[in-house]
DNA sequence: CTGAAAGCGCTAACAG
DNA sequence: CTGTTAGCGCTTTCAG
């Protein structure tokens, strides 16, 4: 079943089919609507990987993930394909699992299947490896900075809103003693987080104290060392900014280990707002940021750009989109237990 | 650049280079190091689209999953990743996201993409909108059950084994009264659990007290409504056998706002062994179904059908594939208090 | 506005 | 064992 079989159907040339399937519209309605009739007869649907040879367009869209069982991730994979799906692309994902060189396998099978785009959600993780795919030309879509190449979208999350809400909310709430778990530093949002949170503090005139500041690894093992840390302190914090939910999970077993109950001994805000931020104990007030945005922003970036017309690049100012954070007010966080 | 350029630069026909790449047997050896060498140099590699369209291969298969976002299928996503990689398949992944109308759109995605292979693991959600796969003579995997169309296998997961341990587990530690909270029974694999559970229980000439067997549906809300229910009976049982770990996790939850504590007072098996069931507080004792052993096995059926020459179809035993289940003990079962 | 025809890059007869 | 060549199904000039 080709495209011959409904051009006979109908009775017209497969230039015309072709045609009618494409929305060209110089085709004359009536036979048109005979095309449109015989496909629907035939149930006939055209061969994708013949289009994509002939045009060049596979109308795939590539998606670099860091780690698809970090729960993050399937949520944006989720509106990835939503709205990928929607505009009639397909979409290859990749999760690197952190082991950089299967981010090398990945350009290649990003190369390979002749993708018409890639967005890289590694937050930061972008090595020289991507430079294949500039050089070949691909739209690229990355989080908060990526390198200056022809084709490209960052999408710069407005970490400093969300965060900003959260030091004024434990301000609110009597905290001055606020500690931050931040992330690893090799990612760059980690460090956008981080900056954010000490901008926060000395806007709001609060102390920084170098021994309240402690990394973690955006893990929850990693938010269960810091909080170990930080409650065998002298003088622990009162309140807790953790520079993702599951550093503010495993701090809140932590935490509940220890018999120091959140939130009446501690507060706790986490960052990102996944799923299960609602459903840990208590449920987790955290800075959303929202994954639908994020993903449908990098479909619509990645779209503009493979669909200009060579001649007409996309406009310096597309080529920057802000993505909101906010914050998210669950239980974990509570008035100041001490003067 | 193509397979005409490889061609020129190693002085050779395209043939010679197509099958060198292809690695049929009867290529000389001296051309085939010339043909590599070029290959090398040029930093060629085949256009899949052409591959594709000409062999009537696709090389990808598809992977139909009821959730992406439930935190069993991303693990099995990177499981069916690397498997299918490693043969140089690529994967097409949809999530229905419990949305039987998406699971239409999931169908015409894979047809229109020519995948060569589907694995539907939707764990018995099924329906009808198969059947235009297998109209389609498209090699098909199933967990559990599926209908009986022609190239098709499936992955008989053995619960009995974990749940039995489980159950034992549990009488060994002097459990008597013990709960089950199932899943939702439209699931063949919830029923399953469910016999299981029964069965083990007999097995065992352990009491199955109706009221001790409550519904749940897999999810964290799910576990904690149950939990709740259990706790509040006259005479509440002293250990749970959950139908998977979500549920589990929202009892582990239900309990401790009850103040009722896991081992001590109630001692509680999960299902699955997600990454989570390690994290939580106390870490649970679970089954454990490998997420890349499923993988594995889908893989390698659908490879094994996708590759069988049209007249030797595969042998009638290679079309049910065992998934061993194993306990798992950690820190959520503990010796029975009560006499 | 429509149709004929030339490929897109590759594979697989078929002929040497 | 190697090379020539005819398409796979579609899009897109180029003539009519």
């Amino acid at each position: 079943m080709d495209i011959r079989d409904v051009a006979r159907s109908a009775k017209v040339s497969v230039a015309t089919v072709s045609r009618t399937m494409n929305l060209v519209p110089t085709v004359d309605e009536k036979l048109s609507r005979r095309v449109w009739q015989a496909i629907e007869e035939l149930n006939f649907y055209p061969n994708t990987q013949a289009r994509a040879l002939k045009s060049g367009r596979s109308r795939i869209f590539g998606l670099i993930l860091s780690e698809i069982t970090n729960p993050f991730f399937p949520e944006l994979v989720q509106g990835f394909e939503e709205s990928a799906i929607k505009d009639g692309y397909e979409i290859l994902i990749t999760s690197i699992s952190h082991d950089h060189s299967r981010m090398e396998l990945a350009v290649r099978r990003m190369l390979e299947r002749k993708v018409e785009g890639v967005a890289v959600m590694t937050f930061g993780v972008e090595l020289p490896y991507l430079d294949r795919l500039a050089a070949a030309d691909i739209p690229l879509v990355f989080v908060d900075d990526g390198p200056p190449v022809p084709r490209r979208t960052i999408l710069q999350v407005d970490y400093a809103t969300g965060i900003r809400q959260g030091v004024q909310h434990l301000a609110a709430l009597g905290h001055q003693r606020i500690a931050c778990i931040s992330g690893p530093p090799q990612q760059l949002s980690s460090r956008l987080r981080y900056d954010a949170f000490l901008e926060s503090m000395r806007e709001m005139d609060l102390p920084i104290e170098p021994e309240l500041l402690v990394k973690g690894d955006h893990t929850l093992q990693g938010g269960a060392a810091g909080a170990r840390r930080l409650l065998s302190l002298q003088q622990p914090p009162t309140a807790v900014m953790c520079s993702n939910d599951l550093t503010a999970i495993g701090l809140l077993r932590a935490a509940s280990q220890a018999h120091v109950s959140v939130p009446r001994d501690l507060s706790v805000i986490g960052f990102d707002d996944i799923h299960l931020a609602d459903f840990v104990s208590p449920p987790l007030t955290t800075v959303r940021m929202s994954r639908a945005a994020l993903a449908e922003a990098a479909v619509g970036a990645l779209r503009s750009h493979a669909e200009a017309s060579p001649d007409r690049i996309a406009p310096e100012n597309a080529r920057f989109v802000s993505i909101p954070t906010l914050l998210t007010v669950r239980r974990s966080t509570g008035l100041c237990a001490w003067p």
